[in-house]
RNA sequence: GGCCAGAUAGCUCAGUUGGUAGAGCAGAGGACUGAAAAUCCUCGUGUCGGUGGUUCGAUUCCACCUCUGGCCA
């Protein structure tokens, strides 16, 4: 698309963003950077974590930019939320505060996840109810966004959201017809990770010595399976099963966020033709009104 | 060839003192507001290896057979 037309990459993803995890992160080799640039690759080193906040301002002002340039922003990725961000806006919310987050870490390590939830619905009964007392991620985010606030979560939520997208989107989704072919290519792609130096490159953020299996960058599908096997949690072989099992379900929750998303141009990847009918959908659309972008 | 142990869900196994069975993993569906490639929720009928026998009733007990391990020749 970049090729054939005034448009420029803006990437959705949230591995992608951090400097050296190029193999497990199926990042675009450099010949493909240099003919099609992507923008938010390589802005963050691993030890730090990203947000679908940040992501949030850096898109908008990439988009901004490349308007200014007088061509079409292209935005590129699977990591569903940060789309959902861009696209809807997000709440008020105070950021996250580490501080706030060992503390609360702390404490639920004493008295357990499911008495913080019974505290959480003291301080937001709404938004206790929605949470699961199983999923301390969210748990914990609550109670941060209620202490930092000194409001309900639920009531931060309940304002309108401000949406300052530059542009009206035209949204693309590539959905894989054959789920047998997938989970194969699937197999396939993480082998092929593994034959390009997967593991090597796990080794050289393991041996940094500053990363953990906590950070979010070394969570991510493959690294995480990839550094537990250079933990000796896992075998070899575990170790590659693990990932392709990982990878598998991450793509099925990608399809799970596509199929509640409205205004879909669907095209299944695996049909030949596929190219061809996305270019010719670009091309009915009669292209490039003023303030487009492209998901 | 003999003896022993297995054969139950896609996989690894549990279990039924005889009333046709359930966990983990895998898989499917779903949720999702500053960690999101994260975090979490829901979903379990399968000739219980085959053929006979005993029994009101057998996946369960018995016999034989087949297959897979192990040991002994």
């Amino acid at each position: 698309l970049v090729r054939r037309y005034p448009m420029e990459i803006i990437s959705v993803d949230s591995v992608m963003v951090y400097k050296g995890m190029d193999i497990g992160s199926a990042k675009p080799d450099p010949e493909t950077r240099r003919s099609a640039p992507h923008r938010l690759l390589d802005i963050l080193d691993p030890a730090k974590s990203y947000s679908a906040a940040r992501f949030r301002e850096d898109a908008i002002r990439s988009i901004k930019d490349i308007i200014n340039l007088g061509r079409v922003p292209l935005l590129v990725g699977g990591t569903m939320l940060y789309f959902r961000a861009l696209l809807l806006g997000l709440s008020e919310l105070p950021s996250a505060d580490q501080a706030i987050r060992d503390e609360l870490t702390h404490k639920a390590r004493k008295i357990g996840w499911a008495a913080m939830h019974v505290w959480l619905s003291e301080l937001d009964p709404v938004t206790a109810a929605k949470i699961h007392p199983n999923d301390p991620q969210r748990i914990q985010r609550a109670i941060e966004v209620c202490l930092i606030s000194d409001t309900p979560m639920s009531e931060l939520l309940s304002m309108p959201r401000h949406n300052t997208l530059p542009c009206s989107p035209l949204k693309l989704a590539l959905i894989p017809g054959d789920r047998e072919l997938l989970a194969s290519r699937i197999a396939k792609r993480f082998h092929d990770m593994i034959d390009a130096g997967l593991v090597d490159e796990v080794r050289g953020l393991f041996e940094r010595g500053d990363l953990g299996p906590d950070h979010p960058s070394i969570r991510a599908v493959g690294y995480r399976q990839v550094w537990a096997y250079l933990d000796g949690h896992l075998s070899y072989d575990e170790m590659i099963e693990r990932g392709v099992i990982a990878t598998r379900r991450l793509a099925k929750r990608q399809l799970t966020w596509l199929r509640s998303e409205s205004d879909l141009r669907i095209f299944d990847p695996y049909d030949s033709a596929c190219f061809e009918k996305v270019f010719s959908c670009i091309g009915e659309l009669a292209l490039l009104p003023d303030g487009r972008a492209m998901c």
